[in-house]
DNA sequence: CGGCCGCCTTGACCTCAATCAAGTACCTGC
DNA sequence: GCAGGTACTTGATTGAGGTCAAGGCGGCCG
């Protein structure tokens, strides 16, 4: 059954337990029967590459399970973490849609099962099926809305608040929210990747961590943060 | 024929000069019967808004003529200028998509004509023509693409190189391909609005220009720009 | 066990762009 | 013409964050 490590594993698209979660969830069982044969699974151990920037697009990936990074370096060689993806997300759609290559890289942030569609595949139920391109369309606009908000955060907000900003959006997925307004997070994060996600030096996250400490404003022990007022990580918004 | 100044104008989808540019052009002629008259057209001068920040989406609207600016502005006042779009492109589609309000402010940089084509038009067109969500669709895939390499320059990217890349982008469209390598552009946009468009000051995009002028890679008067050599421009986009 | 290698932290220093404060040029209306 | 406003420039100063260099800590493997 997993004789071959990190090669293909057996997924059933309709068994898929992030399926509800993705866009193909509009697609009838016949539409779902074609990507499910147009598609090949893999499991991804951390650091795994899923594309690399410059490949040639060869379909789209639906991640299953795990956590998936976006990647871009410049041509100085500085490396900064786009986005996260989860499972139930569809990734590499955009060079896909447009035709050229990836410009930017997916990589594997924890143990993840990825399944690739193949081009054709897509393709075909794009034109069978006109709701799943609405669908790519309003993640898409998803995806653009949170990139401009990022462009406005790096050149606009000093590093405190774009770390508060980052912490009270993983919040949303990795927080437990504890009694009385306090926090717990289990970050799905390195220091450095952290850093790369805010477009700073890894240097300079461990002062930012640092001068949160000595504020008051938040607790970290290895890759868990205590939080005990909320409002507190708010209030770094501003400016 | 022009009483009332900026008031509505009547443009017709069919003869529209923009149109072969344009999403739209999928569309049959009954198609575009109904963008026609779904739509409302008006003249903006520059500094006009056509939707502000906060605004309810109420449709999209398409540039006939002229120049428009999307800007955003974060919490601290702090302004940029995330995009230029041009006849034939369509603007404020994000929002009504997603269905929520604007997120950010689209203004008049130049005398503009903008048809505003109502909400219920649009739903019906995507609907009945799923190539027009295809098109649209490829259209946010480069919006983000263009997004995401603004993230990654914003914070890696000292001013020069920004600089200089937005001299390089703008010479697209703006450039006049002088002999021997030579280039003369005619910027669109005040400094002011340079500056907001690789979000620094004023003052900050008034010592670029200086700082250029002296190493001798552009000259400029106004909104008047000579380059001699490109390549002195593209060498200064490393680091 | 000891050595190596990432990841993280810390300190000292420096650089680039923001900020503050004037001053100039140009346009519009009175 | 002059007054006022806006866009732009210039200089002096400051500070946030990058860079460089060093050291700590934990895991893994010989």
């Amino acid at each position: 059954m997993n004789d071959g490590d990190k090669s293909a594993t057996s997924v059933n698209c309709f068994t898929c337990q992030a399926r509800g979660r993705t866009e193909w969830c509009v697609l009838t069982d016949d539409e779902l029967a074609l990507v499910d044969q147009g598609k090949v699974c893999r499991q991804y151990l951390p650091g795994d590459v899923i594309y690399r920037e410059g490949d040639e697009s060869r379909g789209v990936h639906c991640i299953e399970s795990g956590l998936v990074g976006i990647r871009k370096v410049d041509a100085g060689g500085n490396e900064i973490l786009l986005r996260l993806c989860h499972p139930g997300d569809t990734i590499g759609y955009r060079s896909f849609l447009a035709g050229d290559a990836h410009n930017n890289s997916a990589e594997a942030l924890e143990q993840s099962v990825i399944c690739s569609v193949s081009g054709t595949a897509v393709r075909s139920l794009l034109e069978k099926n006109p709701t799943l391109g609405l669908r790519f369309l309003k993640h898409a606009a998803r995806d653009l809305d949170d990139a401009e908000d990022k462009i406005l955060q790096s050149t606009a907000s000093p590093v405190r608040a774009r770390f508060a900003h980052l912490l009270l959006v993983l919040k949303d997925r990795y927080g437990v929210a504890g009694d009385d307004g306090a926090l717990v997070l289990d970050l799905p994060l390195s220091r450095q990747d952290m850093a790369a996600m805010i477009g700073i030096r890894p240097e300079s996250m461990s002062r930012a961590i640092r001068s949160f400490e000595e504020d008051d404003i938040a607790h970290f022990s290895g890759r868990r943060v205590h939080v005990a007022r909320i409002e507190d990580l708010i209030g770094e918004l501003e400016t």
